[in-house]
DNA sequence: GGATTAATACTACCCAGGTAGTTTGGTCAA
DNA sequence: TTGACCAAACTACCTGGGTAGTATTAATCC
């Protein structure tokens, strides 16, 4: 978990990623089983994938009998600040209460979340 | 302006479209001097990635002696909003607090702007 | 009129994500 | 021991973003 996180990531990449994440380890078949409720890919393009993405760091193996095991090697904490901190970056400015601002105005947020934020905030300004 | 907005653009794109945004208009010879500022780029690479985003409907042109005036096709907030949701959707399943709540702990975040989001979550919440 | 200039058009790459077929090699059961 | 099966390896292709060189064309300046 040396590995310093993407800022970017596609989207079967992150499907990947948040497979292993929940799972610890996975198997290209077990990976491959997961999503494939959702979307049909082929065996080898999940193989395939985590091939490239073991190239990139993003991912380590080890062997068991003659198949592979494959974890994450970079934390999902890391990957989510990152490619939030990103978005938030190139689209914003920096600037997080212009995100929220624009994504408060576009979907539903429930009452329940709105509260969550409410504490977050205040949490935060406390510590300051 | 009737282009739904994309859910993903380049970093190179998104630079151009922001200076047709804070502009309306601008020619090839402009975006390219604006862009230069902070990173050299070719004159021609910025026509072509002109040329390729008019073709995917972002921008559009018109002719004035010889030379094209572009402008954008797709308004900045639709595609912030698109752009944002699309990473919070992918990252964090919808959650806006979840999001925030890992934007806060890994970003400097101003006194000012925690309270400009305070009044924005308050906001809302009284619409509800 | 011919040379220069400045604009677009055309063409060609590279890279990474995504997709998947084909090949190879090991294992196990009949 | 041979054939079926399964896993990885290898190969190939498409797409879109990014990059930029070369060709063409039209205006304008001497």
């Amino acid at each position: 978990m040396t590995q310093s996180a993407p800022s970017r990531l596609g989207d079967l990449q992150l499907k990947i990623m948040k497979r292993l994440w929940e799972k610890g380890e996975s198997t290209v078949a077990e990976v491959h089983q997961a999503l494939s409720q959702e979307k049909a890919h082929a065996y080898t393009t999940i193989a395939t994938m985590l091939r490239k993405m073991e190239e990139r760091g993003l991912v380590s193996h080890h062997v068991e009998g003659r198949t592979f095991v494959y974890r994450a090697a970079v934390r999902e904490g890391a990957v989510s600040r990152r490619m939030a901190g990103d978005m938030l970056d190139r689209l914003f400015e920096g600037s997080l209460a212009d995100m929220v601002s624009h994504l408060l105005t576009s979907r539903e947020v429930s009452r329940d979340e709105l509260t969550r934020l409410e504490h977050l905030i205040a949490e935060r300004k406390k510590k300051k």
